[in-house]
DNA sequence: CATTCACTTGACAGCGCTTTCAAAATCGTC
DNA sequence: GACGATTTTGAAAGCGCTGTCAAGTGAATG
């Protein structure tokens, strides 16, 4: 309809350089009050709004952060997302969301996106995709990455410590004088899922529990696969009277297989989480789960990215997340019913 | 670092013109195959990737579709970001996400944000700013919204048939021998609300049920309001067998009220949410509820901006969200045990 | 009143790319 | 081998904005 209003045409419009204009809009250099006003005037009845991708091309900088992410559906990184988006919020920044998917693949094609993008910094949520890629891009750009570590950058990694994490809930369930433990781990490809199976082994032999490996079964951090391995474990005939799940979802999924059994939680099977999504809050029992600030990591690496743009040299360091005992643990039923039947 | 390498860059090193290396990336006109070779050559070995705003400065289009959402850590709201990057996915448009977190201000500022930005076109999920804002939009390039009805753009509005979807829901309850029937409503400043109270009314007296306003809470979409809800409803002493919630959220709230007051679902109380969320399917019992295919109606909205942007004029309809029965509803009660004490 | 100084302002050259236009190269044909 | 028709190519002019530089303004000084 109407071609869009420049800023050139502003200038002509209120009589003065283009160059005048430049400088009211971004406060480059004094100008006259009555300029000034004049100028706004016809900036406010033009209606003009400044062409963001002139501007970025004139001086070099899209004022554009890069967020590489995994699955925009999942709580976990909406909320994360969330939280950037605050932390954000105020500057001149804007965060552009691409997912990756968990597959190496489609990570580096979103990486090349927020490239031609030209992104100004980046932020990576967990991954997949090789440390070299984000090491090259880190070379041209501020780079945070949450949840996942990048060989050559500790300086710029939030790193969970999952395993002090898995280690808070076993020493509450066997408190709760738990002893046969059932783990539901995720797929190993990923790093974390790593540590959260080894700190499960690790604080079950600190707390003098034997470790059964058939007790251990893994998923692939969805609900589906939670309660597949919940399915199984309760199939499999061996008795346990807790269920540890290296995530949320998986919990919830866990959660349906007991449901179906008739098993009740937690008077039958104490079971908890990992991550503490929004809905743990909300499951019948609530879930006794590990909390991960997952908004504030989101912000913290937004301003983190933020201060790296502004030059300075912030230092970020690893986050211990917090078991939130609710109320799907209890103390263990004297015989284990779980497998027994 | 390295200094960005520009077309020109490429151009020289390939002993060619800056034009014939734009011809080759966008495949604009013929070029002889051994040029094509060379310079392809060295656009790989010099890593050179072309930059997204001086090619939107240069052809007046940014490639991006700006998405108006509400709020990035609502699961409603995620699965249909989803499904629009699924649907621009394989397009050379990718989405530019801002929420309005349901504040007509912030939903203006965002709007501002995505113009400034020049996005070639405008997909609104939900919101409450005022139509005549998104008509001036409008007139300046294409869009469609979702969830919310535009006045003077009906051909732009995937509406939901809330009034159907709930009248589903009451069928299914009234079939199932239910009379006493509470409800728990969005805010009304949502036009779904509204629709879905009114739907709630309609089909009761459709169905030859009496309508009880005192059974009629208000929450507003969250989960703990639909546990307040729930609670005040309990607490009324009023007896009813079944509890419809206006949004999946609130009946999770709700859900987790009835377990604190012993009550269980379906044998004592009946639940049902609407929007079928994720989730849904892993509350104990899993939640009978209607579904909104929300990742489709995502895409739906992106392959609709994508045809706009192609210059087609593609028809968009009502769509009538389907009723999922699960495990929350059963049959009535003998005697409503709800408020009975 | 001339001179200096501190500010304000405008002209202009890019930023990296696309695209038009015209020139150059290629082809087919007589 | 010369001609026109056709295709490939390059020069150059923007796209909308910023930032440098030098010219212009007025006030303050001697």
């Amino acid at each position: 309809m109407s071609a869009t209003v420049t800023l050139m045409h502003v200038a002509q419009e209120a009589g003065v350089s283009p160059s005048t204009v430049s400088r009211i809009l971004n406060g480059t250099a004094n100008v006259t009050p009555d300029k000034r006003e004049r100028v706004e005037a016809v900036i406010h009845r033009l209606n003009f709004t400044p062409n963001v991708q002139a501007q970025a091309l004139a001086n070099g900088r899209s004022f554009s952060v890069g967020v590489l992410t995994q699955k925009l559906s999942s709580a976990f990184y909406g909320e994360t997302l969330a939280g950037i988006e605050q932390g954000l919020d105020g500057s001149p920044y804007h965060p552009l969301v691409v997912s990756g998917h968990w597959r190496a693949k489609q990570e580096q094609q979103a990486l090349d996106l927020l490239i031609r993008r030209r992104v100004d910094a980046l932020i990576v949520l967990g991954g997949v995709i090789g440390d070299a890629a984000l090491q090259r891009v880190a070379a041209q750009m501020p780079l945070v990455a949450v949840g996942r570590e990048v060989s050559g950058l500790p300086e710029r990694c939030v790193l969970i410590d999952n395993h002090a994490g898995i280690r808070q809930v076993v020493l509450h369930l066997a408190g709760l004088g738990h002893r046969d433990i059932a783990y539901i781990g995720g797929d190993e490809c990923q790093q974390d899922a790593v540590e959260r199976r080894q700190g499960f082994e690790d604080s079950l032999r600190e707390m003098g529990l034997p470790f059964q490996p058939r007790l251990v079964m893994i998923g692939d951090y969805t609900e589906v696969s939670g309660e597949w391995a919940a399915a199984e474990l309760l199939a499999s005939g061996l008795p346990f009277t807790a269920l540890v799940c290296a995530n949320d979802q998986m919990a919830f999924g866990a959660r349906l297989s007991l449901y179906r059994r008739g098993l009740r939680v937690p008077e039958d099977i104490s079971l908890t989480g990992f991550d503490d999504l929004f809905n743990s809050r909300y499951t019948t029992p609530p879930l006794t789960t590990v909390h991960q600030a997952v908004n504030e990591l989101g912000q913290l690496a937004a301003e983190t990215v933020l201060r790296l743009l502004a030059g300075e040299q912030p230092h970020l360091s690893s986050y211990v997340p917090q078991l939130v005992i609710r109320e799907s643990t209890g103390p263990a039923p004297l015989s284990p019913t779980a497998g027994g039947h």
